[in-house]
Parts: C-alpha cells; structure tokens; sequence
DNA sequence: CGTAATGAAATTGGTTCCAAAAACACGTTG
DNA sequence: CAACGTGTTTTTGGAACCAATTTCATTACG
C-alpha cells in the first residue's frame, strides 16, 4: 500500500490553487483577498494561507500585504531566464540518466510520450502538443533524481501556461524543430556528454522559437 | 531609504529560525514540537507555523506530523546532488556575468573576498575561509540575475554547514585547489563559455574533494 | 518478565476571534 | 473642480481556543 495520504485541508487548497493556476482557471494577474479564496474552497483562511505561502515559495503567487494574493504573471524576462536555468537542469538530468543505465520500460514511456506529442503535432492538435511535450520534460525529471526532478518540476511548472498561450498564437504549421526523438536516442546510447548537449541544446532552441513568437506578438508578459 | 522591512512576527520567526539553522545553533537532527519552538520565540504558533512552512520549501527542516519539526541532516547522496545541481547553476551564472559588462566595484568586491578567503587559508584559519569562500559564491549568484541568485542561495543553505564541518575534519593543510581567481579572471576578461567552464569545473573538483573527505572519515550525513 | 490494553497527555489541523493598519468612500473646503 | 481630511470598511497578522488523533505511560495479564 501506497502511502495513504491524508487529504488535509491545506493539501486540498494547495492541490486545487495550483491546478486552477496551472490550467489557467485563476488566470496570471487575477487577485483576490484570502477570505474571498477561503470561500470559494469552504475553508477557513487558515490552511489558504498555509497553501497560499507554499505556493509563493514555489512563484506561482505574489503575497500582496494588504492588497491579497495575486497570481503571478511572466514577463519575457522571466521567461527566458527560467528557459536558461531548465536548459541547465534538464541537460543535468539528460547526463544523469544516460549515466546509468534504465530499465526498459522508462525508455517505453518516454518513446510513448515521444510519438504522443509527434502525433498531435501532425494533426495540429497544438493543445495536445503542448500536453504531451510538457510530460515529456517532466519524465526527463523524474527519471534523474527526486531532487532535480523537483526543481525541474516547480520551474515548469511557472512557465506551462505561458507556453501552451504561445504554442496557440504560433498560426504556422508549427515549424518547430522539435528533438525529442533526438534526445531519447542519446540517452538509449549511454552517453552523458551527448545527452547533456541534446538536452541543452534543444531546450535552448524552444526557447529562441519561443522568444520569436513573444516579439512577434508584441507581448511583455502572460 | 530602501525597503523598509516592517518586521511582522513570521518574518522573525524566519530569520531567526534559518540564522540558528546555518550556523549550526539548531543542529541537523534537532527535533521539536511547533509548542516549543514558538515559547523558544516567544510567540504564538501560527507565525511559528508559517516559518516553518517556508522553510521546509527551501529544504531546511521537515514538518512531521505529530512527532515536530525536525531539522534536515545532509547525506552524502543529499551533498553530492546539490552539488551537481550547483556546478550547473553557477556556470550558468558565471556565464551571464562575463556576457554583460560588471560595473567596475563589483570586480573589486570579488577581489577582495578571493583575497580575504587565500589570506584565510594561508593562516590555516578554516573557519574563515568556510565563510568567504561561501560569500563568493553567492556573490556570483547575485551578480547573475535574481531568479538564479535565489536558486543558488537556497542550495547553498542545504550544505553550508555541511561544508564547515568537512572543512573542519581536513587536518592537512589544506591542499584544496581553489580557482576563485581563476574564475575571477575569466569574468574579467568576458567569455561566457570560458567562465561557464571554469564555474563547473571549480565546483565539481571541490565536490570531488569534500567527497574524499566524506569517505575518509566513513561518514554518511551531517 | 514481556506484552497487551487502557487511560492520560500532548500535538496538530483548523475555526474563530480580535486589534491594528491600510484602503476606500464621502463630504468638506480652498 | 481638485485636494484634503475624516470616518467607515476591509484585510491582514496574530492569538486563543477546540476537537481529533496520536503518542506515551501505566497497569493488568498471560
């Protein structure tokens, strides 16, 4: 048996505020004073708070004095800076996991996700694209360390939104020249350098792609 | 005048919780109810409580259910991860700083910490170095940009206190080739990959050598 | 003598309450 | 008409309180 968690309330607020960032239910800029989101869950303001702190510490909310918790929004510097770290971390973890050797069938899930996201892209599904491409970087994560995976985790985690917005302004047959495959391929072979430079350098591409469509839609922030 | 810090209960609870936590007054191991902590602060729970709950989001303590916060040791595993994870950022950091152009009093800051932390190390005095060489580093983080700093600083409280007490254990003197300067030189002189390439290797040879040092003494946590 | 059971104490998650400070609305005045 | 002052309302930081659950200790029993 799994570790049985017992849902507390300030587990439940805190799973719920995120998913409603995440999926851009409570969009970036909207505020609101802590009764007001104590009432929407039927809690008290107590564990709101203790979700809201968390979920500042992890940038998702800013913790306005007496103005409320607002959520945050990402400015092109952010995204690119936080682009810059992932390129880092995500080459980190591509070394880490190209350095010992995995068992089967995380490279099966990795090639699953890989053709998932391949697919939906043929069929300019952008919003499945997204999905798909967003879980992949997450396995990335997960299959290196709990501690990377976390830290990868929580930056993807500030900027997915802006990125499925993007994705969806891109009107092109989307020309991205995604490397997925590429990096799978280097990670089966064993070579950390190699994986370390795919990795990287494929993050970095994205995100040029991504700067491209920022300034073509003379956006600052999302 | 900058930002005047209205001191609210929470925020000294904070600091005062994470300063006894660096500098070793609250012991990796620790444990306490949040009752004892907050007399110890003489306080109420609630700020005590959201103290805490920030800092088990920087990876300080552990809030354990009924049984206390406990303050988080550092296994061999936990020090080599966030070294890894370190040498990656602070590249990246180092990076960025050779790109941009430093105003000159940022290299003369530098300077005189590489020199406070050879003079340091000359006199044997580990205690010293310990403390300049980690103000090094952290001045790199915030020379970068804010998001990295905050990343880097998080990481670099997981393991300070580790680092002193490793550095403490050495007996010789001290052999540790330390490349501050050469790092110095290589933001000085402007090229991001070169920076970027000593930052990693500075890091990683200093892992290799607290590592050592690790097994020598056949430890497993601090 | 070790183990199970039972009752007491302690800790936590959470609600409620309160005071202080800030924002707001409104009316007054230059 | 704008700016200012005043009184009200709102929001937050924090404390006190409570119930539920767990731990701890003591005792009884095999």
């Amino acid at each position: 048996m799994l570790s049985q968690a017992k849902t507390t309330r300030v587990d439940n607020a805190y799973e719920r505020l995120k998913s409603d960032i995440l999926n851009g239910d409570l969009p970036p800029g909207y505020q609101a004073p802590e009764p007001d989101i104590a009432a929407r869950l039927q809690m008290s303001r107590t564990p709101v708070r203790e979700a809201l702190i968390r979920l500042e510490a992890e940038g998702l909310v800013e913790l306005v004095p007496r103005r409320g918790a607002r959520i945050l929004s990402v400015t092109t510097q952010d995204f690119l800076e936080i682009h810059q770290i992932l390129s880092m971390l995500e080459g980190l973890a591509a070394s880490i996991i190209a350095q010992r050797k995995l068992p089967a069938h995380a490279f099966d899930e990795l090639s699953v996700i890989i053709d998932a996201a391949d697919e939906a892209l043929e069929k300019n599904d952008l919003e499945a694209f997204a999905e798909h491409d967003d879980q992949f970087h997450r396995l990335i994560g997960s299959l290196s360390n709990p501690r990377l995976q976390r830290e990868i985790d929580v930056l993807l985690n500030q900027i997915c939104r802006a990125n499925k917005v993007l994705l969806r302004l891109n009107k092109g047959p989307a020309a991205l020249p995604i490397g997925n495959r590429d990096l799978f391929e280097a990670l089966k072979s064993g070579s950390p350098e190699k994986a370390e430079s795919i990795a990287r350098s494929h993050r970095i591409e994205g995100t040029m792609t991504m700067k491209r469509l920022f300034e073509e839609c003379g956006l600052t922030h999302l």
